[in-house]
DNA sequence: GCTGAAAGATCACGCAG
DNA sequence: CTGCGTGATCTTTCAGC
């Protein structure tokens, strides 16, 4: 699970454009096309790219609204408890536990303020759920640009 | 900007496996592959899809570590002003306004907690900055499963 | 939606470090 | 022995219609 600068070159092509051909890639780094496709296969089956996919507008599917909900639980609260509950819910696209005040923080995306709440509701419902604290997003400045390869 | 049925579920194939070819998709929907390509190319120029990207696993470049920041501004702070601010940081992966007692909220990527820290600094930095309160991520339970189309 | 020419993917093989 | 390049072949793309 070692990348070297080629391995790192071509995740970075890939991030920018997952449907570049391999000799578009190659050429760009130095890398005959099946070179490359060795790579990207050997990337693919370390697990160091997990997938390839599409950016769409989230607006253009119906997606207006999104909120943050902080979840305070009770005592004796797993992680895994809480992943499985709301693994559950479609609308929850990010979840983590977090130092602070709170024990978890969600990210949920829905069609409108009134949806937002439903989830929130069902959440709040989780028996280990004490309460939850959320906002909703006003206007989004920064939507997760496809992260870059070298951190510096 | 208006999806039908064909469009979500082409949308849905893409979010699937960008790489995957228009006759495959073709073939899932019901379409030839050149008309596939066609409603692509459309959703491409229209903004729907805004591009096709490798998903990786963070660690594997070195970004281990990963904080959620709020952010309180002084009065009169516009979103614009926080956006060019806080775009300027690569370490910032996602930034929004909220409601509540914060203004904003960052999320953050870095190597470790010490370069968390360099970033926060940063930001408190900004001369519209009055106070941050920050929550370093201990475990990521849901990581953004790219959205699926149907919001039911 | 179909067709055909151009471009890309993929494989086996040979070669260098 | 691991990793790259080459060339043959098959698939995909894409611009006609």
């Amino acid at each position: 699970m070692e990348l070297d600068t080629l391995d790192r070159a071509i995740v970075g092509a890939l991030i920018e454009d997952a449907r570049s051909t391999y000799a578009e890639i190659g050429q760009r780094i130095g890398l005959s096309a099946p070179a490359v496709k060795r790579r990207v296969d050997r990337l693919l089956s370390t697990g160091a790219i997990t997938g390839f996919t599409a950016r769409v507008e989230p607006s253009a599917l119906g997606w207006t609204t999104e909120a943050y909900v902080e979840l305070f639980c009770r005592g004796k609260t797993s992680p895994a408890e809480i992943g499985t509950a709301v693994a559950r819910l479609p609308e929850v696209i990010s979840a983590c536990t977090i130092t602070g005040e709170a024990d978890a923080l969600l990210h949920i995306r829905a069609k409108d303020v009134r949806h937002v709440e439903q989830v929130i509701e069902r959440v709040a419902a989780e028996p280990f759920v004490v309460r939850t604290k959320s906002a909703i997003v006003l206007s989004r400045l920064i939507d997760d640009p496809p992260l870059a390869p070298h951190p510096a």
